[in-house]
DNA sequence: TTGTAGGCGTTATCAT
DNA sequence: ATGATAACGCCTACAA
């Protein structure tokens, strides 16, 4: 019951190993006949190549993991599932490592994976707040660095880790947002009296560069960025999910504020009524992304050396317009 | 720039490579300042342990595979992330394996599981219906058993293959509405009239074993099942969504139905108005599944060998009641 | 076209 | 407590 090997097969065959092992592989340096006579008998004996022991012999197991905090977001499952196709295109096998946020398991992930667990990862890293950081985690990737093993950045980078990335281009679609907030406050005839940032840029890089877009593409259009006060008239609050530029919203009203307003969010928008006159939902490339990140990758994979830090900005999908329907009704309130 | 080796450390040191190992992996037949040495030596010069060379020396990596269609589902989610922590707790590291339900990559992540790219393996099988397997499908897991590689199901199992199981109660799942849909009627007021089901039983055993319980349940009760046309009165309607209990009373309804109804399906029920005037979710416990599915696997990561069937069914995790708030509603339709 | 032999880096079994 | 040596199963120059 034990495992057929190929000195099993050779025996067998009263073949030496090394030319039941290029029979196999296809090497063509093998006469017709003995490989017909191998392959048979592999077949017949259901033959498997150890994985551990090529792996050891070739010093690469043609794997790859993907690192993620976890399943929730769109953003890690639908790059795992497009970044699992082209590297199985590409002869790879996509594996997935979901951290749950714990860092003892997130170490033990990366110390496999610098000590051979894998021949390239790919990694979306967790959200980082200065306060909730272990001590040393900045640190965390170290191992990975010093391995040598090519690895590339899904989504975000960690700032201070050198390492190629590919991301959506988020300073542009803030911008982008602006102007398609600030356009639709024109057309409804009420100009933008100001506009709410949202994002917490203290978070990720992520949010930062979208705050940036934002701010930008506001001041560039003459409308002033408003804390929680601001003044009256139609404003536009941007976050990067619905629930945030409401919840912006709720402090908003506190202060007084509940009139019409523009959103602008990433990825998702439900349209729940309200004093909501437009939305507008800035869709991100997930897929355009995780190719981005094969691609950087796959360099690595075929030198097997770690890669030089490089960023790689995918545009937008799409920048829809939802729940415009409301329009008049908001400005009605 | 070479990784280091504990060939390197022994030539460094003096010693012999024998006596390197034994120290790094704490055998305690090391005098203490000879481990001292080694391993300053060991963290100064930056030395990792060759996971592909131990993997083949020990004959096994402490790598689990889940495999599964997808990330979409919630079952799919939460049992990856709880079976991951508790292998997590064992020492091991569990591994997403998605294979999109793409029948060669199924088939290739199954060959590597087989010829030891793993210690062992969750199976979340996609759904085989006899029209769009592929031939030669069934035989797909063959390998696999072959292999001897233990290995369990979670969730659902394929029909045919011996291998031990981790499921929900669903056949008590499916009574259990049952009851308690007959019992909302009777509170009511108005008995019910006749039940519908709306479960895919050909689709998976899951399905199957609901279908069985909602029918014996309402069997039990005097309630007879209705196709398509049924009687007057309120009738209760169960599936495993809220979209496939939608989708049968569209169909209801062209025969002239749109009366008062009760739901009953699973895991999930968002409460959008209309005739229902009671819907019941059978909640399942994802969490102590993937325990269970675990329980199974780690005999089997134990011993190195495969495992007996088994089937192991978790019960509910609740039986919640949402949506009766329009009950009246309903009834004065 | 086939065989020989060394190597991949660790672990494990003997001696000493 | 330490060292020599043989696995582990496969790959790959190099030789024949």
């Amino acid at each position: 019951m034990a495992a057929v090997r190929l000195r099993d097969l050779a025996a067998e065959l009263g073949l030496d190993i090394s030319t039941v092992s290029r029979a196999l592989r296809g090497d063509r340096r093998v006469r017709p006949e003995t490989r017909e006579r191998i392959t048979r008998l592999a077949s017949s004996l259901g033959y498997r190549a150890n994985l551990r022991a090529r792996a050891l012999a070739e010093g690469r197991s043609r794997t790859v993991w993907l690192v993620l905090p976890g399943l929730e977001r769109p953003v890690e499952r639908e790059c795992a599932v497009h970044a699992g196709r082209w590297l199985f295109d590409r002869g790879y096998d996509l594996l997935l490592a979901p951290h749950r946020d714990d860092p003892r398991a997130y170490a033990r992930i990366l110390d496999r994976l610098a000590s051979g667990g894998a021949d390239g990862a790919l990694l979306i890293p967790g959200d980082v707040s200065p306060s909730d950081a272990p001590p040393g985690d900045v640190a965390a990737e170290l191992p990975l660095l010093e391995s040598g093993l090519p690895f590339a950045y899904l989504d975000r980078s960690v700032p201070g880790v050198r390492a190629p990335v590919a991301t959506t281009d988020n300073e542009a679609a803030g911008r982008a947002l602006a102007s398609a907030a600030a356009g639709a406050a024109a057309r409804s005839g009420a100009a933008l009296a100001s506009a709410v940032d949202a994002f917490r840029s203290g978070r990720n890089p992520v949010e930062a560069a979208r705050s940036r877009g934002w701010r930008a593409g506001m001041a560039g259009l003459g409308v002033p960025i408003s804390g929680l006060g601001g003044g009256p008239g139609p404003i536009a609050v941007a976050a990067s999910t619905q629930e945030e530029i409401e919840a912006a919203l709720r402090d908003l009203g506190d202060e007084g504020r509940s009139g019409p307003f523009v959103a602008a969010a990433f990825d998702r928008w439900e349209p729940r009524g309200g004093p909501l006159f437009a939305a507008f939902v800035a869709i991100q490339d997930f897929r355009t992304m995780a190719y981005a990140a094969v691609e950087l990758l796959a360099e690595g994979l075929a030198s097997g050396v770690a890669l030089e830090t490089r960023e790689v900005l995918v545009p937008l999908l799409e920048l829809r317009s939802v729940g415009e329907r409301g329009m008049e009704a908001g400005l009605n309130e």
